[in-house]
DNA sequence: ACCAAGATTCTCT
DNA sequence: GAGAATCTTGGTG
Protein backbone atom coordinates (compact mmCIF):
# COMPACT_ATOMS: atom_id res chain seq x y z
CA UNK A 1 0.00 0.00 0.00
CA UNK A 2 1.39 3.05 -0.90
CA UNK A 3 1.66 6.10 1.55
CA UNK A 4 -1.61 8.32 1.70
CA UNK A 5 -0.44 11.06 3.97
CA UNK A 6 -3.37 12.64 5.27
CA UNK A 7 -2.69 16.69 4.93
CA UNK A 8 -3.16 20.23 7.11
CA UNK A 9 -6.63 20.02 5.54
CA UNK A 10 -7.64 16.72 7.43
CA UNK A 11 -6.37 17.97 10.73
CA UNK A 12 -7.48 21.95 10.01
CA UNK A 13 -11.05 21.05 8.68
CA UNK A 14 -12.95 20.22 12.14
CA UNK A 15 -12.65 21.47 15.65
CA UNK A 16 -11.21 19.41 18.09
CA UNK A 17 -13.93 17.13 19.53
CA UNK A 18 -14.73 16.64 15.96
CA UNK A 19 -11.02 15.66 14.97
CA UNK A 20 -11.09 13.23 17.76
CA UNK A 21 -14.06 11.45 16.41
CA UNK A 22 -12.75 11.86 12.77
CA UNK A 23 -9.50 10.18 13.98
CA UNK A 24 -11.41 6.80 14.95
CA UNK A 25 -10.36 4.31 11.99
CA UNK A 26 -7.36 6.30 10.50
CA UNK A 27 -4.58 4.39 10.71
CA UNK A 28 -1.25 5.83 12.81
CA UNK A 29 2.24 4.41 10.54
CA UNK A 30 5.51 4.64 11.61
CA UNK A 31 8.55 4.05 9.44
CA UNK A 32 11.29 3.41 11.60
CA UNK A 33 14.65 1.97 11.74
CA UNK A 34 13.91 -0.96 13.00
CA UNK A 35 10.88 -1.84 11.34
CA UNK A 36 7.04 -0.57 10.19
CA UNK A 37 4.68 -0.56 12.72
CA UNK A 38 0.66 0.76 12.56
CA UNK A 39 -2.29 0.56 13.97
CA UNK A 40 -6.03 2.01 13.35
CA UNK A 41 -7.09 4.29 15.85
CA UNK A 42 -9.93 3.09 17.79
CA UNK A 43 -10.42 5.31 21.08
CA UNK A 44 -9.07 9.09 21.38
CA UNK A 45 -9.82 11.86 24.00
CA UNK A 46 -10.26 15.46 23.10
CA UNK A 47 -8.29 18.19 25.53
CA UNK A 48 -9.91 21.53 25.10
CA UNK A 49 -8.72 24.93 26.22
CA UNK A 50 -11.22 25.68 28.39
CA UNK A 51 -11.07 22.13 30.03
CA UNK A 52 -9.20 22.20 33.33
CA UNK A 53 -7.80 18.47 32.57
CA UNK A 54 -5.71 20.12 29.65
CA UNK A 55 -2.35 20.86 30.13
CA UNK A 56 -2.77 24.22 28.03
CA UNK A 57 -5.67 25.08 29.26
CA UNK A 58 -6.40 28.89 30.23
CA UNK A 59 -3.70 29.72 28.02
CA UNK A 60 -1.34 28.93 29.71
CA UNK A 61 1.73 28.57 27.57
CA UNK A 62 5.15 26.40 29.50
CA UNK A 63 8.22 24.76 27.84
CA UNK A 64 6.22 21.41 27.76
CA UNK A 65 2.77 22.54 26.74
CA UNK A 66 4.29 24.92 23.59
CA UNK A 67 3.61 22.33 20.99
CA UNK A 68 0.01 22.13 21.62
CA UNK A 69 -0.35 25.71 20.73
CA UNK A 70 1.37 24.94 17.03
CA UNK A 71 -0.31 23.64 14.14
CA UNK A 72 -2.73 21.25 13.45
CA UNK A 73 -0.96 18.05 12.85
CA UNK A 74 1.96 18.98 15.10
CA UNK A 75 3.20 16.01 17.27
CA UNK A 76 2.66 16.13 21.42
CA UNK A 77 4.50 13.96 23.39
CA UNK A 78 4.88 13.79 27.29
CA UNK A 79 6.15 12.08 30.15
CA UNK A 80 3.46 11.00 32.30
CA UNK A 81 4.07 9.33 36.41
CA UNK A 82 7.72 9.67 35.19
CA UNK A 83 7.68 6.34 33.47
CA UNK A 84 5.37 6.28 30.79
CA UNK A 85 4.52 8.09 27.75
CA UNK A 86 1.35 9.89 25.69
CA UNK A 87 1.04 10.60 21.84
CA UNK A 88 -1.35 13.12 20.88
CA UNK A 89 -2.07 15.55 17.78
CA UNK A 90 -2.22 18.94 18.10
CA UNK A 91 -5.74 20.12 16.70
CA UNK A 92 -7.03 24.05 15.65
CA UNK A 93 -5.28 26.52 14.25
CA UNK A 94 -2.01 28.30 15.70
CA UNK A 95 -1.81 29.92 19.17
CA UNK A 96 -4.85 27.79 20.71
CA UNK A 97 -3.68 24.85 23.01
CA UNK A 98 -5.86 22.10 22.47
CA UNK A 99 -5.14 17.96 21.56
CA UNK A 100 -6.28 14.78 20.69
CA UNK A 101 -5.26 11.70 22.99
CA UNK A 102 -4.45 8.85 21.47
CA UNK A 103 -5.52 5.97 23.63
CA UNK A 104 -5.84 2.75 21.75
CA UNK A 105 -4.83 0.85 18.53
CA UNK A 106 -5.64 -2.48 16.46
CA UNK A 107 -2.84 -3.03 15.29
CA UNK A 108 -2.37 -3.52 11.54
CA UNK A 109 1.29 -4.49 10.71
CA UNK A 110 4.58 -5.11 12.70
CA UNK A 111 3.24 -7.05 15.50
CA UNK A 112 6.37 -8.56 16.62
CA UNK A 113 8.01 -6.03 16.33
CA UNK A 114 5.58 -4.19 18.44
CA UNK A 115 5.91 -7.12 21.20
CA UNK A 116 9.48 -6.46 20.89
CA UNK A 117 9.35 -3.04 22.03
CA UNK A 118 6.93 -4.03 24.63
CA UNK A 119 8.77 -6.83 26.08
CA UNK A 120 12.78 -5.71 26.23
CA UNK A 121 11.67 -1.80 27.30
CA UNK A 122 14.93 -0.10 29.41
CA UNK A 123 14.98 -1.40 33.20
CA UNK A 124 12.45 -4.21 32.66
CA UNK A 125 13.91 -7.89 32.94
CA UNK A 126 11.26 -10.08 31.20
CA UNK A 127 9.79 -12.83 32.59
CA UNK A 128 8.38 -16.37 31.52
CA UNK A 129 5.02 -15.00 32.38
CA UNK A 130 5.50 -11.82 30.50
CA UNK A 131 7.29 -13.72 27.69
CA UNK A 132 3.84 -13.35 25.45
CA UNK A 133 1.85 -10.25 24.88
CA UNK A 134 -1.34 -10.71 23.90
CA UNK A 135 -2.13 -8.68 20.15
CA UNK A 136 -5.21 -7.20 21.72
CA UNK A 137 -2.75 -6.03 24.65
CA UNK A 138 -0.18 -4.92 22.65
CA UNK A 139 -1.69 -1.04 21.68
CA UNK A 140 -4.40 -1.20 25.06
CA UNK A 141 -4.12 1.95 26.37
CA UNK A 142 -2.02 5.20 25.74
CA UNK A 143 1.79 4.40 27.43
CA UNK A 144 1.14 1.01 25.54
CA UNK A 145 0.77 2.20 22.23
CA UNK A 146 3.38 4.71 22.27
CA UNK A 147 6.01 2.11 23.07
CA UNK A 148 4.82 -0.83 20.66
CA UNK A 149 4.58 2.56 17.73
CA UNK A 150 8.46 2.86 19.06
CA UNK A 151 7.15 6.78 19.64
CA UNK A 152 9.96 8.29 21.87
CA UNK A 153 10.31 12.02 22.80
CA UNK A 154 12.55 13.34 19.99
CA UNK A 155 9.32 12.86 18.23
CA UNK A 156 7.55 15.35 20.56
CA UNK A 157 7.08 18.87 18.47
CA UNK A 158 7.51 17.33 15.38
CA UNK A 159 5.05 17.54 12.77
CA UNK A 160 2.80 14.48 10.89
CA UNK A 161 2.32 16.47 7.62
CA UNK A 162 5.49 16.60 5.74
CA UNK A 163 8.45 14.15 5.67
CA UNK A 164 8.61 12.39 8.50
CA UNK A 165 8.38 8.75 9.16
CA UNK A 166 5.77 9.18 12.05
CA UNK A 167 2.13 10.04 9.64
CA UNK A 168 -1.81 9.17 9.48
CA UNK A 169 -3.65 7.17 6.92
CA UNK A 170 -7.04 8.17 5.94
CA UNK A 171 -9.60 5.80 7.39
CA UNK A 172 -10.88 3.10 4.55
CA UNK A 173 -14.09 2.78 6.69
CA UNK A 174 -16.70 4.76 8.06
CA UNK A 175 -16.91 3.59 12.04
CA UNK A 176 -19.99 2.06 12.63
CA UNK A 177 -20.93 3.27 16.26
CA UNK A 178 -19.06 5.72 17.85
CA UNK A 179 -19.54 5.65 21.84
CA UNK A 180 -18.49 8.87 23.77
CA UNK A 181 -18.21 9.37 27.68
CA UNK A 182 -16.49 10.36 30.52
CA UNK A 183 -12.49 10.78 30.11
CA UNK A 184 -10.38 7.96 31.75
CA UNK A 185 -7.54 8.16 34.83
CA UNK A 186 -8.01 11.85 35.06
CA UNK A 187 -10.03 13.90 38.38
CA UNK A 188 -10.60 17.21 37.09
CA UNK A 189 -12.95 17.79 34.17
CA UNK A 190 -13.53 13.86 34.25
CA UNK A 191 -17.50 14.78 33.93
CA UNK A 192 -16.82 15.94 30.44
CA UNK A 193 -17.55 13.56 27.91
CA UNK A 194 -14.50 13.75 25.78
CA UNK A 195 -13.72 10.37 25.34
CA UNK A 196 -14.61 8.42 22.08
CA UNK A 197 -14.12 5.14 20.92
CA UNK A 198 -15.79 2.50 18.45
CA UNK A 199 -18.27 0.58 20.22
CA UNK A 200 -17.42 -3.36 21.23
CA UNK A 201 -14.10 -2.78 19.04
CA UNK A 202 -11.95 -4.81 21.43
CA UNK A 203 -8.86 -2.96 20.72
CA UNK A 204 -9.92 -0.04 23.30
CA UNK A 205 -8.85 0.70 26.64
CA UNK A 206 -12.04 0.41 28.75
CA UNK A 207 -15.51 -0.21 28.63
C1' DA B 1 14.17 24.28 48.29
C1' DC B 2 10.34 21.14 49.35
C1' DC B 3 6.18 18.72 48.26
C1' DA B 4 2.10 16.81 46.12
C1' DA B 5 -0.24 15.26 42.06
C1' DG B 6 -0.49 13.39 37.64
C1' DA B 7 -4.19 12.15 30.40
C1' DT B 8 -0.30 4.87 33.43
C1' DT B 9 1.02 0.20 33.74
C1' DC B 10 2.69 -3.93 36.08
C1' DT B 11 2.85 -7.10 39.90
C1' DC B 12 1.23 -9.27 43.32
C1' DT B 13 -2.92 -10.67 46.62
C1' DG C 1 -8.31 -4.40 43.90
C1' DA C 2 -4.22 -2.28 46.14
C1' DG C 3 0.52 -0.64 45.85
C1' DA C 4 4.77 0.48 43.57
C1' DA C 5 7.77 2.51 40.15
C1' DT C 6 9.50 7.19 38.83
C1' DC C 7 10.10 12.27 37.39
C1' DT C 8 8.27 16.60 35.58
C1' DT C 9 5.53 20.37 36.66
C1' DG C 10 3.44 23.80 39.40
C1' DG C 11 2.43 25.73 43.87
C1' DT C 12 4.13 27.34 48.34
C1' DG C 13 7.78 29.03 51.78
Amino acid sequence: MPEERLPLSFYSAYDTRTLAKKLLGCELVHESPDGLTSGIIVETEAYLQDDPACHASFNRRTMRTEPMFGAAGTVYVYLIYGMYQCFNVVSEAEGIGEAVLIRALQPTAGMELMELRRQFRPGKVPTLSSAKIALKELCRGPGKLVRAMGIERDLHNTTLLTEGNLYLRAANFEPSDIVAGPRIGINVGRELPYRYYIKDNIFVSKG
